[in-house]
DNA sequence: GAGTGGTCTAGACCACTGT
DNA sequence: CAGTGGTCTAGACCACTCT
């Protein structure tokens, strides 16, 4: 039981606040002057945790206007898994959404499993197929807490892909990613307009908010025509 | 042309020793007492850029004895590709190697394009399969750009790892990966004695240290029998 | 005990930017 | 022009750890 330190103590109840959606993107944080009177300290040390959070990527930071909660970075800059459809449109194509399959139902064993939720709450579970330039290019099955997100029982997901839905309900989640290679299955190949056994690259996302589950995600992409790209350096720009 | 400010100067220059090997890992950097009469400034200004580079991870601080140049992390903790053999060992599995092939040549034209070298200069081909608990677990295929690191026109590989090697002789660099999903080829069915057209998991990795290439390296995987996985979250523990 | 980093203060001046 | 963050100072006290 160590005493954190006072920038520390400040960093963390405004991460706090972000990450809980008290304080939503866009929403101004308080002055370095005021927060030197809230915690009552100078602003060197207010200026360090906001400098810190700006690091981190939670908050902007400008001149003469103040600071800013960040529009979350879809999903994660570092491991390039961004929004699919930004995806498509980056590579020139058309992209196209088509939702296959939508149902609520009380989690199954499995389904609890998937996306480590304790009891068996209520899920929705969504099939759906994003296309790019009228050819299939990735099939999303997705399992949704209801409990983190009530919301989600009201949309149809008819035109708007579950992903750019739980971004903006959800705006910052922690994730866990799982990469693997495997031989689609029947039911894949005939969305994704392969031959049975085509090697196909599964990427399998586990989101959470603090301690809730939020969603499981299994996306499945033909496999010579997509690869994922990771950047890794150990010296960063400052910005 | 923007006069970067002090702090970030004394950043860059401590990391740029670093990263050219000027300082190898476990050597002292100067104290922080040392730092302020260098560049004629405060202690808080030096204290800013050390801790910024105690935070990404490239020196370590230790009270009454200083700050060194820490020891690099296997490639990434972020995308958990460490090197092969502690990801063996950590699955409680026996690990062995054996190299395949060894051979040393002008680079032609796939081999510039795979690792990213302008000039057709010398590079060491290697081919070398991971074990684990006595069944192939990982096939590599290594590139080494001879001109950055000559040592390894003197290194048999035969019982030491090119990963190891080169960790231990270029410690801080830079990697690109691609992680794709592909059929098994027909050699690499072989040696991972696997169907071909078997799923396999391909990662590949390109290094370089500033602006040189180092080698560029395909790591086979059997895709049942493997998954990357990757942890993100907004927020991280200050430390 | 002594030397290091960890933290903090109460100022200061400057750069940028929105009005 | 005014208000914000960016940077810096010249101290200070404390915690930790090695000897």
């Amino acid at each position: 039981m160590k005493e954190p330190s006072l920038h520390q103590t400040i960093l963390q109840e405004i991460e706090g606040r972000i990450l809980s959606g008290e304080w939503p993107p866009g929403t101004r944080i308080p002055f370095e002057h005021e927060l030197t009177v809230t915690y009552g300290c100078s602003r060197m040390t207010v200026n360090k945790a906001l400098g810190e959070l700006a690091q981190r990527g939670l908050i902007e930071r400008r001149r003469k206007s103040g600071s800013f909660v960040a529009q979350p970075v879809a999903q994660s800059a570092l491991l390039d898994i961004r929004d699919i459809r930004d995806e498509v449109l980056s590579l020139g194509q058309d992209y196209d959404y088509r939702l296959l399959q939508r149902s609520q139902r009380p989690a199954t064993h499995a389904d609890a499993a998937l996306i480590g939720l304790p009891a068996a709450e209520n899920v929705l579970s969504i099939t759906a197929l994003h296309g790019a330039g009228g050819r299939p290019f990735c099939l999303e099955e997705r399992l949704i807490n209801l409990s983190a997100v009530p919301e989600a029982a009201d949309e149809p997901f008819s035109t708007l892909a579950p992903g750019p839905f739980l971004l903006k309900q959800v705006p910052w989640s922690s994730a866990e990613h799982r990469i693997r290679a495997v031989a689609a299955s029947a039911a894949a190949a005939r969305h994704l307009d392969l031959a049975p056994g085509t090697a196909c690259l599964v990427v399998e996302r586990r989101t959470a908010t603090g301690d809730m589950p939020v969603t499981f995600v299994r996306l499945t992409y033909p496999g010579s025509l997509h690869a994922l790209v990771a950047q890794f350096s150990p010296a960063q720009a400052m910005g």
